[in-house]
DNA sequence: GGCATTTTAGGACATTTGTCCTTTTAGGGC
DNA sequence: GCCCTAAAAGGACAAATGTCCTAAAATGCC
């Protein structure tokens, strides 16, 4: 009697050959591209096999278990967002100033694409059911602030590290919220980048007179 | 042969003794509950039925379609936030900016809920895959920026009609953004307070310093 | 108290969904 | 060319879920 030893398999978005490597990445675009159309609830095994063009045997084959599919999917498309701010603020130039401009032009910006205004308010969303994602959520903003810290700081040394971190957190959520107004084919998008100058100059202001005050102006 | 007359029953989330109408608002009660602990995806029959301590045959005698339910609920939950805003505002007293001040404390004050934290992120996640829930939540901010709109349009007569509502815009934007990050449970919830003054303070400098400027300073 | 109607319960059914299993096909190293 | 493993397909299954149906119990009205 043979006993067939049981199949060791328990990788898990991972793959060998460059085929497989391709077939895993193919997946996680289709897995978005679910994810974008019908959201977090929408998002099955099937559907994503089917966008992918494969048999659900063979997405089971790379993901056995639906939560490591999800993870790798955010992953998958969080990564870019980080890697795209870091270069963003490198050639944003010279004074504080125009570095805060430009990484908050990049931010409001962005807001307006489909993937950003359909994705992160996901994201909230399943952050306050899931620990995890509400871990990673939180792990995303902080990076992301950490420019705005930086920055604000520079702008206005008056501030103390506490209020330079609530000023960074009223930009972050400033920006953020705009997103469910003014994201992309939401009632306020024509008038994002009227909303961009409205909020970058206020912000400007806001950085300027607080605390510390008439210190830079005189 | 008899043929029995299919029953007619199709009234949906309406009662006609006191006992039914009780049970119908427990149920959306219990839907609630459900809906905040697991969110849309995790929102079923059966969770409501447990919940409300009642049948699944029981519950679909009320509601046959789970979108009908769901209609009810978030006019069930969304409803006392706009009589809420309305008496808040009322009461507010004299000068606009007083009474401005009132609104946004509220707002902001009302984020820091577990309701408002949980359902409101699940609101927008919803409306980026369901118009009607889109129209929903537009209507629902639509009437709650009218008193900001209002009070702005009094506190700076300067502004255009159009600037007017960029501005409210960007309360309402900042605000809600804020949910994310200094909701209840969420990290920055210890400092709701301090962010409230620091939001609310800088409302107020760009709402002066505004278009036409040095005219209330002067 | 009897009766029509509402309310409740419980079961049933078809679908959907995540996961697993077996088998076949393809690829790369020797 | 052979062989071992990766890749892929397709079917299967149990659990969950929305919806429906029928029968019992409760309720208000005369």
């Amino acid at each position: 009697m043979l006993i067939r030893q049981r199949k060791p398999l328990n990788r898990t978005g991972t793959a060998t050959y460059e085929k497989g490597e391709a077939r895993l990445a193919r997946i996680l675009d289709a897995a978005a591209a679910v994810f974008m159309e019908a959201g977090y609830s929408g998002l099955t095994m099937r559907k994503i096999a089917e966008r992918a063009g494969i048999s659900i045997g063979n997405l089971n084959y790379y993901y056995r278990v639906k939560t490591d599919l999800l993870r790798d999917l955010i992953e998958h498309v969080l990564n870019p967002y980080l890697e795209k701010f870091h270069e963003r603020r490198q050639k944003a130039g010279n004074s504080p100033e125009k570095q805060l401009e430009a990484v908050l032009d990049f931010w409001i910006e962005d807001l307006g694409t489909p993937e950003t205004t359909v994705f992160f308010p996901e994201l909230w969303a399943m952050g306050n059911h899931d620990p995890y994602m509400a871990d990673l959520v939180d792990d995303l903003y902080a990076k992301a602030r950490e420019p705005l810290h930086e920055l604000i700081s520079q702008i206005n040394p008056t501030l103390t590290q506490k209020d330079t971190e609530r000023m960074a957190l009223y930009l972050c959520a400033s920006m953020e919220g705009l997103t469910i107004f003014a994201g992309n084919g939401k009632p306020w998008a024509g008038q994002l980048k009227a909303m961009r100058r409205l909020m970058i100059n206020n912000f400007m202001l806001s950085i300027k007179a607080a605390k510390g005050k008439r210190k830079q102006t005189a």
